[in-house]
DNA sequence: GAAACGATTTGCT
DNA sequence: GCAAATCGTTTCT
């Protein structure tokens, strides 16, 4: 179990993306010390990937993409739900890398806590799988963003686990294809087998496309 | 200044 | 299986 640097989270997306399956995520707050191993990500690029926040350029929202790799985006989705990122690539790269599901290893207590207060219990299993169970059970808000996983007196912190022999990729959820070929990248990446990898379902068709 | 939309989850039919 | 929930950000007038 190592803890990650800096040079480790710059290389490409897709090489960090691979290295954070089965690494540990815990974060540290006021109401307890919860730790995640993940097992389902998201790689998203920079400027250049048209399902990208950063598509469109630095905005308020996004600008922590462009930071420096090892800092944690956080965003809300449909006013209702936080999806966590763990920013990749050096300052400038503006990609990052969607934690979509993880497996509670610590802290069960404290995340179906979290889980309740939200209004819906759930089976262990469950309480991280899905990116935003996966921040409720860490306890993620936006007031998480920006926060350095390589600061070890912050309230996240990442270790890596030992190198997964064998990932299965496929298309990214609720992003429809790239290049408008239905050309799709294939920046999903889990760990075959895992009962806390969320249910795949496929992007929504785009208007204007065909059947 | 106003309107549309979204890297999802849950609950109801 | 389908549609609602719900609000900040982005884009358009």
């Amino acid at each position: 179990m190592t803890v990650p640097d800096r040079a480790w989270l710059a290389r490409p997306v897709l090489e960090v993306a691979r290295g954070l399956l089965g690494a540990q995520l815990t974060t540290s707050l006021a109401d307890g010390v919860v730790t995640v191993r993940l097992t389902e990500v998201e790689a998203y690029g920079g400027s250049e990937d048209p399902g990208s926040h950063a598509a469109r350029g630095r905005t308020a929202r996004n600008a922590v993409m462009f930071d420096r790799g090892g800092l944690l985006y956080v965003y809300r989705h449909l006013g209702l739900h936080h999806c966590v990122n763990v920013v990749t690539g050096a300052e400038g790269s503006a990609s990052a890398v969607l934690l979509r599901a993880g497996e509670v290893v610590h802290g069960h207590g404290t995340a179906r806590a979290r889980r309740r207060r939200h209004g819906v219990s759930r089976a262990d299993v469950d309480l991280a799988r899905g990116p935003a169970r996966l921040a409720v059970a860490l306890g993620v808000d936006l007031g998480l963003g920006g926060a350095d996983l390589l600061d070890e007196a912050g309230p996240a912190r990442l270790t890596l686990g030992a190198p997964v022999e064998e990932a299965s990729t496929g298309p990214r959820v609720g992003v429809a294809g790239m290049g408008g070929d239905g050309a799709v990248f294939p920046w999903r990446l889990w760990l075959p087998g895992e009962p806390t990898v969320s249910a795949y379902r496929p992007a929504p068709q785009r208007r204007g496309g065909r059947s």
